[in-house]
Parts: C-alpha cells; sequence; structure tokens
DNA sequence: TTTTCCATGTAACTCGTTACATGATTTC
DNA sequence: GAAATCATGTAACGAGTTACATGGAAAA
C-alpha cells in the first residue's frame, strides 16, 4: 500500500481509536482534497495493517447497532506511523497537472474554441475555489490543509488566467 | 485507459508518426511534469489502441537498427482525440496532496523536529523551481508547461515557508 | 413502506508496474 | 571485451475499484 494511504490511516487511529466506517467517513469529510480512499479499500487496508501487526481490532457494539471492529495503534504501528511521517514531511512530492496534456496539443483545435473551453474550465476552478473559501474553519492541522487548498486555487486560477489573456495575441504556428 | 493517457499518445502521434521507444523517450525528457509513463506501459497501451483502430502500425527499419513498429493515427483516432482534447480543455481536475497528509498529523512530532524536517522539504521544493527556471525555452505550447510548472512550484514555496513561519507562534494545543 | 443510514465484507476485474528475456549495435 | 543504447515484448504481481451481498435500524 502506498506510504501516504498508510500514514493516514495510522495518523488518524493514533489521535483516537476508530472503526473503519467512521476512519472513512471522516476522510471523505474532511481530507478530500489530499486523498480518495474508497469503502471497501479502506477495510482492506485495515485487515492488512492488522495483520502486519500495525493495529488491533477488538469488536465492539452499541445499542443495537451492527456490531464493529475498532481499531487501536500496537506500539509497532506507533514506531512506524512516526517513522512515515518524518518520512512525509521532509519530501517534496512533486504534483502532476493531466489538465497540462489538452493545453499541450491545444494548437489542434481553432482559436475561438480553444477560448471557450479554457472559460469552462475557468469557471470549474473558479467554483471549486469558492467552495474551498467557504469552508468552515477547522480545528488545528486541518485548517491548514484547507488554506493550502486555496492558496493553490488562486494560483491556478491567476495562470489560467493569463494562459487565456495570451490566447489572442499567440501567433499561429 | 485513463483519459490523460489515451490523450497524451494520441496527440503525439496526431503530430508526429512515431514508434514506442521515441514516444517514451520524448515523454521522459519533456513531459515528465505531467505524466509519468513507463516503457512497458507505453508498449501495452500502443498495442490496445491499436487493437480498437484508433492507430495503425507499420514496421519499419533504418540501417542495421533493430525493426520498429511505426504508429500514426486512423481517422477514427483523430476523431477521438479531438472529442478527448476538448473534453481535456474544458475540465478542471482537482489536484491531490500527498504532501498534507504529514501535515495533517505534525502535532505527534516535536517543534524542533517538525522545523527540521520541513526544512529538508522546503530545500527540495526549491531545488525543483531552481530546475524548472532553468529549463531552456521549449517550442510552442510545451512552453506553457514549464510556466505552469514554475508559477505552481513558486506558489508551492511562498505556501511552505508561511507554515514553517507560523510553527514558532502557533499554542500547543 | 420505501428509502436512507449503519456496518462489514467478498469476488471479479482493470490498470499499471516490476522484473525479466532477447538480440543486435555502438561506444568506451 | 564490457557497458550502454536501440527496440520490443511477456509473465507475474500488486494495488485499488466496482459491483454486489447482507441485514438490522432509523427516518421519511
Amino acid at each position: 500500500m502506498s506510504m501516504e494511504r498508510e500514514l493516514l490511516l495510522l495518523g488518524l487511529l493514533q489521535q483516537q481509536d476508530m472503526h473503519g466506517y467512521q476512519l472513512h467517513e471522516f476522510i471523505e469529510r474532511y481530507m478530500q482534497s489530499c486523498v480518495d480512499l474508497k469503502k471497501s479499500t479502506a477495510y482492506y487496508l485495515l485487515d492488512k495493517l492488522a495483520k502486519e501487526g500495525l493495529i488491533l481490532s477488538s469488536e465492539e457494539r452499541e445499542g443495537n447497532r451492527p456490531p464493529r471492529q475498532v481499531y487501536k495503534l500496537t506500539p509497532a504501528g506507533q514506531a512506524h506511523f512516526l517513522n512515515l511521517l518524518r518520512q512525509n514531511l521532509a519530501t517534496h512530492l512533486p504534483a502532476r497537472f493531466p489538465g497540462d496534456i489538452g493545453l499541450a496539443f491545444a494548437d489542434s483545435l481553432p482559436l475561438p474554441e480553444i477560448h471557450a473551453l479554457l472559460q469552462t474550465r475557468r469557471s470549474a476552478l473558479a467554483e471549486a475555489l469558492a467552495a474551498a473559501e467557504q469552508t468552515p474553519p477547522h480545528t488545528g492541522s486541518l485548517q491548514l490543509l484547507i488554506e493550502h487548498q486555496i492558496a493553490h486555487l488562486q494560483s491556478e486560477l491567476a495562470w489560467l488566467d493569463g494562459v487565456i489573456d495570451r490566447l489572442g495575441h499567440t501567433k499561429p504556428g
């Protein structure tokens, strides 16, 4: 499993014991900006971490709800978490921009069409930025992620505007 | 196959007929900022595109070199390419930041250590930026990708500096 | 009463990577 | 003569997704 997903699950469990459903819900709600983790994948990974001895599960039940597997870090898990964390903090992972591929081939379309298409992209981007800016403030480190997202989207928007601006006065190749 | 990889291969072949080795080399050299495509994967995908009738292969040989499969777009491939291109240009694909996961859990380490680790990350980031800035200018649209990369890395660096700055005067939670 | 929520999981599948195999050819 | 380059491919593997199955409880 990728080091990010591993770090994510161990990190959340290090803050608080949780069951799979709960973990997935939290990630979807508050961390969709940095990870995308499907429900089945979450369960699968928790199983795996348990088999590796990094977390322990214990069955709990509350009222008449379905029983849940609550996970907690083992000492080995805690140590592993800290190592992953150090590695993650010390590393810069370059981001990829799949949207650039289209730009690389934009010459294949007539200028007015490129312009219209990029305007559509711009709208989507601006909307994402507005959504991020309206996110209510969060506690501690989660707030950091939101601010990062905003800073990034602002930079993207400025860049895209520059591209659109220059579209008009390009010499045909 | 993901729409980006498909667009990438069709787009390159639309500009010029090429064989697998050549395609892979070009991508590695000039487009590593937006895609990572392994050699075997390139061959595999070309096969697949051929089976789908989007490209045609013909064997060529030059001197005593090993024979090569040179690919060219079919009319269907050309049409498909244009559709993918339109879709790509009109869409904003949100970027993910796996480096944020570590930040979300940074409270688990003592402040001086976080500081040191983030300084290491900063160095790597600054180096990537310097490398991007020293890239010799390219023709047409490829230049766009480089400029995007630079703008993005500058924004990332500014943000990271802000984070490091604020590290000192955080109240312990 | 139908839908949504809680809670977990399995089986089949796709995508992509790794590692390996081949073999001639040019460069050191 | 050894290493790197050109050129293609296969087989095995791994990670992750999709679609599905289950079943009670709460909400509409």
